[in-house]
DNA sequence: GGAAACGTACAGAGCCCCCAT
DNA sequence: ATGGGGGCTCAGTACGTTTCC
């Protein structure tokens, strides 16, 4: 490469086509003086820029692509040492890393909550049918109280959830869930034994606020519709289970797979419930 | 789950402790109308919330998690049926796959960086040294030009190919490089042929704007500092192919792993130099 | 005196429209 | 074809003032 003498101005209109960047923008810059034009004309207030000012403007885009902001830029065109640079990319990559492994959970979380979503709008046409499975290990943010069981408690509750997950900057990976631990043949609606419980992400260890969850054999049975039927779908699981020999050994799960969150007409709530059972021998 | 009739009212103050929110951020949901409260006292303006609204507050949280704007969200509970909500999850999964595709990307490019500035900062304590190895096939996005060769040309070349980034929607992967293809005994500053190119991500198919590179046998060496001491590393690098029964091909690449984006200290350049070459045999 | 209301400004990185030259 | 100005975006936060309980 040959140095040359010749200085050649550029006017804004012409670095906008040449770079790709809207007028407006080095506007912009020079307001913020991340660029100032070389040459400012005195009379017309015309800006001016050098043809070295091209290569600042690709070193702006290039950190611009590397997600720094245009201040972060600014610092780093003003000192513009190795050392500096370095660290500053290693801290950016570093940032990248953290949010590369956030929007992966996001996605897992949604991609689940989909497959879970169309899965089911399957056997929305099939009759009911129960299966027996081992229900796998994960982790739920839980809170169990003994209270009344209706509608507002229950919103209570789930907001107390949500402030517990986000308190303890945990991801949910799932639907809201409630287990009900008391038994089914006494059951009393304004002192019931509930916790409610939702799934959250295993990578990191879990305190007080989160616990194992699964590790059982469990009838796994989906009920659609409004909970006011829920009762039927559950005294069909029981009926199914005494003709398998099995056993419901206590602690009924409910998964609010589609709820009142993700739809307002109670027809299309999907809940799936979870009986642990034994085999009887 | 039960229904109870009795209605309860919390005021602001109640809702933001409960719900884990600023007050200030409920006035904005009022203002921007994505969460009303069920009813205001028309002599002193103050809001009252709803149990029911417990439950709202908990979905805008919900879908504010899964990364949705206000906005979206709006639309969301506006028309809270399940079709759209799955559409808008499933576009919105797909939105956060390609975010990390691109972080991931930007995440390699910056390690990759690192790497090569590290890497060398060791080698600079030790004489030039040169080494032969197969160059791996890569992708380039190029652009090659019979032309003058000084400073500004090889700006306008470097913005116009950043365009050719841009415009293809591709992710650099590299640093800047450039090849000569002129025979280096006859080399004309006025008149070089030249291409510069950068390294591209490999994940989609490469048409006219980019070809492969490498995979070939290449002499590798870096020269230290400004540009105009670049002859003799060249010199040194062709006396050390002649004792080593090697000849170079031509199509010099240079890669200019440190330049003038990232220092202004000439003396910090970086510039990687490979020769291609043939044993004989 | 604490809780509620409201208006305004600020943040970052621009985009868009209007009017003047 | 340029210049500048003002307003808008987004999802709030912060400050200050005033009124209410």
């Amino acid at each position: 490469m040959k140095k040359e003498g010749q200085v050649k101005y550029y006017k804004i209109g012409e670095i906008s086509k040449i770079c790709n960047i809207p007028v407006r923008t080095l506007h912009h810059y020079d307001d913020i003086d991340l660029l100032k034009p070389a040459k400012v004309d005195s009379i017309n207030n015309y800006r001016y820029y050098s043809r070295d000012q091209l290569l600042e403007i690709n070193t702006i885009k290039y950190f611009k692509a590397a997600g720094f902001s245009l201040n972060q830029i600014k610092k780093l065109l003003e000192r513009n040492d190795l050392e500096y640079s370095q660290q500053m990319i290693k801290s950016k990559s570093e940032e990248i890393e953290t949010n590369i492994l956030k929007l992966t959970a996001l996605r897992n979380k949604l991609n689940l909550y989909l497959q879970k979503m169309t899965s089911n709008d399957q056997s929305l046409t099939t009759s009911i049918d129960i299966c027996v499975k081992d229900i796998p290990v994960s982790y739920v943010a839980y809170s169990r109280y003994i209270g009344p069981c209706n509608y507002d408690e229950f919103y209570l509750r789930f907001t107390k959830l949500t402030n517990i997950v986000e308190n303890n900057d945990l991801q949910m990976i799932g639907t809201m869930m409630a287990i009900y631990y008391d038994d089914y043949r006494k059951f009393d609606y304004s002192q019931a034994d509930i916790e409610v419980c939702v799934k959250v992400d295993e990578n990191r260890k879990y305190d007080n606020a989160v616990r194992k969850f699964g590790g059982f054999l469990g009838a796994v049975a989906y009920h659609y519709g409004s909970y006011k039927t829920m009762n039927q779908t559950y005294k069909k699981m029981l009926d199914w289970l005494e003709k398998n020999n099995l056993v419901f050994v206590g602690g009924a799960v409910e998964n609010y797979i589609i709820d009142v969150i993700t739809t307002s007409y109670e027809d299309e709530y999907i809940t799936e419930i979870i009986l642990p059972v034994k085999k009887i021998n």
